[in-house]
Order: structure tokens, then sequence, then C-alpha cells
DNA sequence: GATTCTGTGTCAGAATATTGACATGAGTCA
DNA sequence: TGACTCATGTCAATATTCTGACACAGAATC
């Protein structure tokens, strides 16, 4: 079951990878603009912990992505030392480019499955990640029983 | 969806990866040993095939592995250039200890689904993979359409 | 008010993986 | 036989990521 999930994970990455080059965006990148895309002024580290990287490599993506003009990052930090991203012009441009192929990766993707297989497939990686979350959600007796 | 996906294959990964350092066992290594387990002689490409990593990187795990003692290569091919590793005695004995880490946190992860939604996820999961792979699975008239 | 704790950004080094390239062996076909 | 194609193993260089570490800002605690 395992291998399955890093089956498809690893099917997935590949197909957004080799759509994504056309943009010159890797998937870490993308997945940056998709979130600054869904809630602004988020900070680095938030932006690493939502892509699945350490927030050293979500600062190498954001200075990437800061140089070719597609974020803008406040020189200081208006409180505490978070400097909270923005999308420019460019960058709303070029992520609507890039979700438009990233949903028609998913949409071949899921191009088999019924909606209600969609949905229970969608609560079962749910509780998987829960499950996976939560080492004490089966209670403080010991997990191994 | 996709973020789903990526969201249970990375917890899976880290947990996984916190278990098996353990042992100082990679993903890979773990993944590399796994593969041998359930059937021996595998070449060096068909491992990175079934690792979901280059020729090159699952080499260098190879190379790291063979020289631990866990696995062996002949040094001559016997037909082509393939060298079929095969693990050795300490290997099957890591092997199983790396196993049991890898099945505990397996079952933690489905410790909250059914049966029938964990094979509902199975399933799920191997629809998302064929149709990742088969790009012309919806006819040749285009996938667009 | 001083101390501790948590969260954050950043630097440096190492580990890891990838792209690109090349040589070798096997099978195919003219 | 010779040319071609394909898969494999390996080398080199590059790119990406992670681990470890440190300094700073705010909240919590005493």
């Amino acid at each position: 079951m395992g291998y399955l999930l890093k089956q498809a994970a690893s099917a997935l990455r590949g197909a957004m990878d080799a759509e994504l080059r056309a943009l010159e965006l890797s998937v870490p990148q993308y997945s940056c603009l998709e979130l600054l895309h869904q809630r602004e002024e988020l900070s680095n580290a938030e932006l690493a912990r939502g892509a699945f990287v350490t927030r050293q490599s979500m600062n190498l993506v954001l200075r990437g992505l800061e140089k070719r003009g597609l974020l803008t990052r406040p020189t200081t930090a208006a409180t505490g030392r978070a400097r909270p991203a923005e999308l420019t012009e460019a960058g709303r441009e070029l992520h609507h480019q890039a979700s438009v192929l990233v949903r028609a990766v998913e949409q071949q993707m899921l191009s088999a499955l019924t909606a209600a297989q969609e949905d229970s497939l969608r609560s079962g990686l749910h509780e998987c990640i829960t499950g996976l979350a939560d080492p004490d959600a089966n209670g403080p007796g010991g997990p191994s029983l």
C-alpha cells in the first residue's frame, strides 16, 4: 500500500514536472505560487510547511521567484521576522497558465474514477494523513498494542 | 486532490525516514532491500524503476549497500551488462528488522480505515497511476477534449 | 523586569538526486 | 557480416535538498 502511494505520488510529480517545464517552473515553485494564490501574505515558513519542504529550500525557491519578478517581499518585517510574500501581476499571470496545465494533469489522473470513487479516495487519503500525523490517536496505552 | 496525494506521500516518507534512521537506512535504500527481498536477481536499472529514482541514484545506493555487505553483485555480467544484485545474509536480516518498522508505520497510516475503505483506496490509487501512465487511454482523438 | 520558550530567517556544509553524456553488450534486420 | 536500435552501467557536472547551527523577535512565565 505504501508502495502504491509512493508510485502514485511519483507519477503525479513526474507528470507535473513535465508540464511545468514548459513554463520553466519546478514543482516546488508551482506549489509556492499556488499557495500564494489561495491565500496571499504567507511567510517563508508557512509556505515551506505547505509545500512539504524545509524552510531553507523554500527560501531558495522564494528568492528565485522574487528575482524573476513573480512575487515581492517587504524588505523589513512589519512584525517579528516574518516577511510575508505577495504575488505580482506577472506572478498571477504565470500561476494562471501553470494552474491550467496542472489541472489537466489532475483530471487525467482522475479520469478513470467516478465522483464517488474520487470522494472515497479523498477521504481515504485524508485518513492516512491524520493517522500518520497523530501518533497518539489510538490511545496512550502504546501504539504497538 | 493532487495536494492531498502529495501530503500523504510526504507524511509517509517522513514517518518511514524517522523509523529507518535507527537502522541507518534511507528510504531509497530500504526500497532497494524490499525489492530484492520480493524478488532477487534484480539489475540496477530494474531496481531504479521500482524505487522511482534514476539509474544513477540507484547505482550509488547499490554501492553503499554493497560496501556495507548487505548485498553482492557479480563482478562480471553473465549476459549483457546487467549485474543482478542479491541480498546477503546480513542484508536479509537488516531487511527483516526494517520491514517490521515499516509495517508498523503502514498500519498506523491505515489504522483509521476499514478493510473496505482500504481496498477502495488501493484501487483508487491504482486507477490514478494507470491514468497518468497511459496518456492515450481516453482515445487518440485528443486528451483535452 | 529578567528568563525561558517558540517561531522565524539565514548561513554554511554535506548529502542526495538529477541531467547529460559515453561506452558496452544484445537483438534485429538488410 | 555490418549497420542500426535498444537497454544497461558508469562517469562527470550540476542542481536541489536536507542537516546543523546561529541570531533575532515576540509571547509566556516567573
